[in-house]
DNA sequence: TCTGAAAGGCATACAAA
DNA sequence: TTTGTATGCCTTTCAGA
């Protein structure tokens, strides 16, 4: 049952295009099932929707980096994400803890843009920066192993 | 012409599921024109893949950490992704230029599977580590925006 | 929550330009 | 590389249990 949706999920971040027709046969449930089992899914949250997998080099942006940054002035509001989020250049924005404030994951075209790229994150939301270039990248975005307990009510 | 191809990547990085009829909505070009152009992006692996995005507090995987690691024998060879690539709680594998030699995003149930991974990921590698735990995340996933001159063969 | 049926829409292959 | 057509499959909805 709950163990149905952990198969669905699997499947459909494994294969986001995946039909209804694969789905049903690999879960041995009706299409109809399946389609009402996916939408409650997405409708719940658990999917979040569904996204093309781009190789960066292909697209121009072959320069991925880790940039850390650190308020300038402690006592400021921290809203960085939000005066960040118009740098699209930034794939993802965390909050951490440490030394550091957030991480954010870059992808610009070359050096030359990353530096530039820098001096936006740096005045846009008055930050120090410390950046680790990535190399290379063995795997990235893997499929999750979804725990058995579902959802919240976590009560085992 | 190379125009349509980004708006084509773009469109499916935003939405992965979305059928050709609507690309070929979206891009003016005939349904099967633009059947062809996303087999050929396929082909050429600039769309790696299709993936639904997942929620992993949902998934029961809520707690995402950045562990960086260092060999301990740093004259021994450097198989650390392969070592480690069976660890299904590793999400993404960097090697990246700096003090450290990779970094590692990682999701876990809770604190204590955070320990015990750390131990996995140290016995397996031989590998010190340094770890950094992701408090929220403010965006992720974020889709690119792609450059005008897609591929290798930039001339300008 | 499931199944099965009915509808329309969509994916895919193909001929032609 | 494109368009349009054709066929069959898939998605989606609905009734019923």
């Amino acid at each position: 049952m709950e163990e149905i949706d952990r198969r669905i999920v699997t499947l459909l971040a494994t294969d986001g295009r995946m039909s209804f027709t694969d789905l049903a046969k690999e879960t041995g449930l009706s299409v109809s099932a399946v389609h009402q089992r996916v939408r409650r899914l997405e409708k719940r949250g658990v999917i979040r929707g569904y996204a093309a997998l781009v190789d960066y080099d292909e697209i121009g942006l072959p320069l991925t980096a880790f940039v850390s940054i650190k308020p300038i002035d402690p006592s400021a509001p921290d809203d960085a994400p939000e005066r960040l989020s118009h740098l699209t250049a930034i794939e993802a924005c965390h909050s951490v803890a440490g030394d550091e404030s957030y991480i954010l994951k870059v992808r610009v075209a070359s050096p030359l843009a990353l530096e530039e790229l820098l001096q936006q994150i740096r005045a846009s939301a008055n930050v120090s920066t410390r950046t680790t270039v990535v190399l290379s990248t063995p795997y990235d975005y893997r499929s999750p192993v979804i725990e058995k307990e579902l959802g919240g009510d976590v009560t085992g």
